[in-house]
DNA sequence: CAAACCTTGACACACTAGTGATAAGGTTTG
DNA sequence: CAAACCTTATCACTAGTGTGTCAAGGTTTG
């Protein structure tokens, strides 16, 4: 069996039914349909939706994130600001070494003296 | 003058003070202290605090998506399980041929016809 | 030393994400 | 044709994001 109903995919899937259609309108599993507009789920879409299940769970991470991250894929002007941003990013505390951060701090040291 | 205060840096960044300390919750920019606790900014971070906010009024994202994009590209393994479930996506109408999608619909009906 | 800063913490509010339940109405099927 | 599905839309509720304001207390500085 090809095609399998919104409750029948939920099952096999261990999504709810609100939740399937709730996934699709964020875009990231989106089903096919009847004639008459049920929804159909084929084995692709089943395995994603397993995959993606395991996938928030493990890292503990959001649908919403999820889309960021298509949107990254898709948008390559966005990929390209945020990579940038990221890029020039040195002040996070792994990056700076102890001497930078002792330096940091005696120069501004030396600024409150001069300045007072 | 190296090192601003915290209202110094929000009128030359474009954020406000409460914004600034939440912006560092998030780990995106955080500023150096001084000896009693003060936060210090430093060119760098004025910098980053004025590209963060054009970042995101210009794609209409949140810090929690940049938040995001930083987690990828420190954690190796969320980024390959991303990457992996992001390419076993042939559902997304812009990547399926229209010839593929035709044909699934005829699968559908032949189905729809043969169980009827 | 008093005014003008800074800090953290908390109350408050609007909006989004995530999730269930339920209603009104069409479809499929034994 | 009636039971068991499906659809969209809506109400409701929790948690998290984003943001302002205010309080209690330490710091800097004219």
């Amino acid at each position: 069996m090809d095609a399998l109903t919104i409750h029948e995919a939920a099952e096999t899937s261990g999504w709810s039914p609100r939740m399937l259609r709730y996934v699709e309108r964020t875009g990231l599993v989106t089903a096919a349909r009847s004639a008459s507009g049920y929804r159909l789920y084929g084995p692709g879409e089943l395995q994603r939706l397993r995959t993606l299940k395991e996938l928030l769970e493990r890292f503990g991470v959001g649908l919403s994130d999820i889309a960021f991250a298509a949107r990254l894929e898709s948008d390559g002007a966005l990929r390209e600001a945020v990579e940038t941003w990221l890029r020039s990013e040195p002040q996070r505390p792994e990056h700076v070494s102890a001497a930078d951060w002792l330096r940091f701090e005696q120069d501004k040291h030396e600024k409150l003296l001069a300045a007072a």
